[in-house]
DNA sequence: CGTTTTCTTGAACAGATTCAATGCGTGTGG
DNA sequence: CCACACGCATTGAATCTGTTCAAGAAAACG
């Protein structure tokens, strides 16, 4: 069985307080392994038997309500943990994952978390920030929905795969991994109708250029200034 | 000076695990103060250089946006934690916090919290777990606002209102704070016209009985058929 | 007793959804 | 290799839920 090299975590946030052994003893503990595009990482509600790092590609996350209705809280980027249920001290996972594109996942069954907090704290202390952020991630998405339009929103989701998950192309910034407009649309609480609007006038603006499960950024300024809105200013 | 007593926290989710000893010790890094009404307890953006409980009252958490709306993440009952950036690696607080009522509340300064770490792992333990809870309710909220009707949204902020923060009277259940027609509108990211409409309604089918700032729930059953709403089901 | 804050309610308006029909790409199977 | 089918996207029209605007009433406060 090939060994996992250390570079290939050493640089990441969560591990880059180790040292070469510990980063050794980290990385024998997991167990690498390949998600097709359109996979599941692991379901909603099922039991919580691991945590996981995305070594490369994008994985969506989706959380299904009792109604049928989809909502996507995250993409999760390369180097990023994710699933981990465990840190939060929950027994199940709170949604789905699925691999938007052909990924590579790294995965630590649950039971190596309290040798974690003893052997690298800092590993746990990067996992607990993470949860923070994700929470004030969330918070703002809340705020989001509450207080703004629905062009403004859509524009504030864009902006964020551009940055995070964007790569520069001649054209522009495209987003590296296949968006619809359903996507989208559970990203900020709306239909693919109206996200199927509000994208066709930008890209009659010039703002965007886009295409079937394709978004690329022209004219990032532009959306930022769509997207701080008319609810003071004007 | 009056030594807190122990009892006020030994049956605490956070501290049901330690010892008379320890208990001590937790209380005597503690400083109590009292908040009155309207008060507030940290501000947001502000440098975060303690962290609370609180034990007896209500407070109020606020977020306000760069352009002036507020909307209200949670409520804090008594016995719970709050202000807690230090866990989540954070050194501003993401919200204020107001004294809905008079409040007596705990504080320890940031600078205990990796003393807790190595000393009282089951006090930091319970508090990520806290944090994981909140993540999970805010998604919960993201994806009501996302799926769910004006009313619906209303019924399950109402419904949690009076069962996290309720007391029984011979009305009903009345929400034991004021809580105004515009807390309840942000909330759930609608209008107070909206809500005070909504409410009204309610109270002619005989759900509730409200008044100024004041909430009695009669029908819990009711109010929880109107929060699951009529998306599938009609 | 006046002032302020909270709440109520009508009327008009508008943004976004819903309904419905159609077009376009991509990938698959004949 | 072409045709067809399925998933994704577009776009009009009708509708509606909830906001906004506006006015006023009731309860608390000093």
């Amino acid at each position: 069985m090939p060994t996992l090299d250390r570079s290939l975590i050493a640089k990441l946030p969560p591990f880059r307080a180790l040292s070469s052994e510990e980063l050794s003893a980290v990385l024998a503990l997991a167990r690498a392994s390949r998600y097709p595009k359109g996979s599941e990482v692991f379901a909603q509600d099922a039991e919580a038997h691991a945590f996981y790092l995305l070594l490369s590609g994008h994985v969506r996350v989706v959380r299904t309500t009792p109604d049928g209705h989809q909502i996507v809280p995250r993409y999760i980027n390369e180097g990023e943990l994710f699933g981990i249920a465990v840190a939060m001290g929950r027994t199940t996972y709170p949604a789905s994952a699925v691999a938007a594109v052909d990924c590579v996942v790294l995965a630590w069954p649950n039971s190596v978390w309290p040798q974690f907090q003893s052997r690298f704290p800092s590993v746990t202390a990067s996992t607990y920030e993470t949860i923070g952020t994700r929470l004030q991630d969330t918070h703002s998405r809340v705020e989001e929905i509450s207080t703004q339009q629905v062009e403004q929103r859509i524009a504030g989701a864009v902006l964020r795969l551009a940055r995070q998950s964007g790569r520069t192309t001649a054209e522009g910034i495209e987003v590296d991994f296949p968006v619809s407009r359903q996507d989208v649309a559970e990203m900020t609480g709306t239909t693919l109708h109206t996200v199927s609007r509000v994208l066709s006038a930008w890209e009659e603006k010039g703002l965007i250029v886009s295409g079937r499960q394709k978004i690329v950024v022209i004219d990032l300024n532009g959306l930022a200034t769509l997207g701080e809105g008319r609810r003071s200013s004007t």
